[in-house]
DNA sequence: TTGAAAGCGGTACCAG
DNA sequence: CTGGTACCGCTTTCAA
């Protein structure tokens, strides 16, 4: 054994190394198992035929070395990271959560690492993200996370980009679910039960999502013959603190609302909180409406009615597309369904659910 | 220009590549700018000086190919990464999305990027590991994640890591917030307001977080003369429907419990819902008290009595922690203070909050 | 079935 | 200040 690893012009490796404290590398598997570095490759690959006892041999070594092939040299020959990449504005709250579980999950069975990114609105997110793109194999970029000009140059360096929330950009392919449609027909609902002087609470700027849901429910409300130069009542965040401030001082202003409708269902919470706080009951005096029907939905006091979306198969699908791009296939956008959850905070008892927008 | 790219035995680089699809190399910038790779190199990483002209022409070459330095080949020529992980056991809820949110603040800056691992209770949960392992230049990993099992072999392999709201493990420093003393101080509280049918509901197979905060409570009772012998409640899950699953199963044991600690807010806001389905009132007929204090603690009705702990810090000290390990220097766990906040769910009015336990 | 060798795209050392 | 070049650790032809 000896010998074979130390014969002249044989499979030495040219490198002589100590076996010390380094990390082990295939030059030393090899010499141990007296057999050349691609030898050792195509044991571990399967990538060929290799004889019963040279594999054993190959094998053992490596255990008694205790080596793994480095990701940094397979990743670097390979040209390939093996990671997937996706920027939220933010980690928070049940949709995140949601969303990137749907992500991870489909990226595990992919073998692929899942590289997240927080922007939390900080001054050089474009630069962070540029510099996440040069990690992965591929991205996913939530909303207005970042700017359209900071996505551009990503997506013409050849690097697969898939739009999580937003409408597609250019040949950039986008998941998002239906908004404008539902909440069209959800305003229309609210109106439906006799309500004429509607609020919505949330800030469109914030994200394409909430800006299409203002837009819907701006439409129907317009064709109700309602006035909407004061409907729209701004609200920093999606957090049920902003919602409840939101409520507050839409009240303060000694408002005459008998409908309120939030941008996501934490926002209307907080915002039934400030209502209640101030004596009115919900949905009698004033009808509070959310959208995402995360589980708090159902456990609000009046429980919410609020609009569905898949929040779990929008990561899922974002992460399904990416792949596919990655390997090279084309894609294209897609829009996912949606349903109206009505419960009791619109003055609807019974929980009835119809499909709206998006084709799947 | 043309000439110099093509004087013989010059800087030519060996592989002559036509500039078409392909992403450009160090080789392409150097033949266009007219110097040697170890030139552009120096130009970019700002190593050794560069007369001013030929960093003018370096530069220009990047520009006008769109040059960026590979990753992959940076990375596997420096054996860095550029990155850390972290392993959750699951994304959802304030306490996750806190911590993790500490933790990517200390990456962001460092300039290292985050690869996220959810296990969710995965089969191949420990596989998954020890692959992340193999991606970056060290690892938080959280609570029992995994096994110590599958721990010990990457620290063993020379992988920094740092073990997250759990004890350390051999000479695997540990970042954690106090947990039986603050819960002993809960317990004891809840005993002054003259209880003694207290129940404890979470499951402290779940977290040593858990079995630790149930072990200071038992302790409170016992010394307290009370039989904990059917104290435990179970409880399968951190959030709000285990919890009020746990709770409804308490009382219609006809239990009689006029304390419920819980293992979390999320749980403890849960048993409220079930404590006062049942019509009993708070804090008057039964005492709840949760952990975290997180924002929800402070909105249920009445609001919670918990325990503080420093959520986004516990990430961040961990990211630190990691970081000068990663950096070579020697590290030493760390238990962060936590704090009892006493509001209406326990019988008090005003808040107060004592420091507890912990050693900064 | 196996070995030799050519890269992958950088970094950094050594001469000049 | 600059160029030549030896790696980093692995995968993959090409020959034998």
């Amino acid at each position: 054994m000896k010998l074979l690893t130390q014969r002249a012009g044989g499979t030495m490796p040219k490198r002589v190394r100590v076996e010390g404290r380094e990390r082990p590398s295939v030059y030393d598997v090899a010499a141990r198992a007296g057999v050349s570095i691609a030898t050792v490759s195509r044991v571990l690959r399967g990538t060929a035929p290799v004889a019963a006892e040279t594999r054993r041999r190959v094998l053992a070594a490596a255990d008694e070395l205790r080596w793994r092939p480095s990701r940094l040299a397979r990743a670097f020959v390979e040209q390939s990271h093996g990671a997937v990449g996706i920027v939220f504005p933010d980690l928070g709250g049940p949709y995140y959560s949601a969303v990137i579980a749907g992500f991870e999950e489909k990226a595990a069975e992919r073998r692929s690492a899942v590289l997240i990114l927080a922007t939390h609105g900080r001054a050089n997110a474009d630069e962070l993200v540029t510099d996440l793109a040069d990690r992965v194999d591929g991205l996913v970029v939530m909303g207005r996370t970042v700017a359209d000009d900071t996505i551009a140059p990503i997506a013409a360096a050849n690097v697969p980009v898939v739009l999580l929330a937003r409408a597609p950009v250019g040949d950039v392919a986008a998941v998002r679910t239906a908004n404008a449609a539902p909440a069209d027909a959800l305003a229309q609902h609210v109106l439906s039960h006799g309500r004429r002087h509607v609020a919505f609470v949330g800030d469109p700027a914030r994200s394409p999502d909430v800006s299409e849901r203002w837009r819907g429910v701006r439409r129907a409300l317009q064709r109700g013959g309602i006035d909407v130069s004061q409907a729209l009542v701004p609200c920093d965040g999606f957090d049920v603190e902003h919602g409840y401030k939101a409520g507050l001082e839409l009240f303060a202003l000694g408002n005459v609302v008998d409908a309120v409708m939030c941008a996501n269902d934490e926002i209307a919470a907080g915002v039934l909180r400030a209502v209640t706080g101030y004596g009115l009951r919900v949905p009698d005096d004033v009808i509070v409406t959310g959208w995402d029907d995360t589980p708090m939905a159902a456990r609000t006091h009046p429980p919410l009615s609020t609009v569905r979306q898949p929040m779990h198969e929008l990561g899922a699908r974002a992460a399904v597309l990416l792949f596919e791009r990655i390997e090279g296939h084309s894609i294209s956008s897609v829009v996912l369904r949606t349903s109206l959850v009505l419960r009791a905070s619109c003055g609807c008892t019974s929980q009835q659910a119809t499909a709206t927008g998006g084709r799947p």
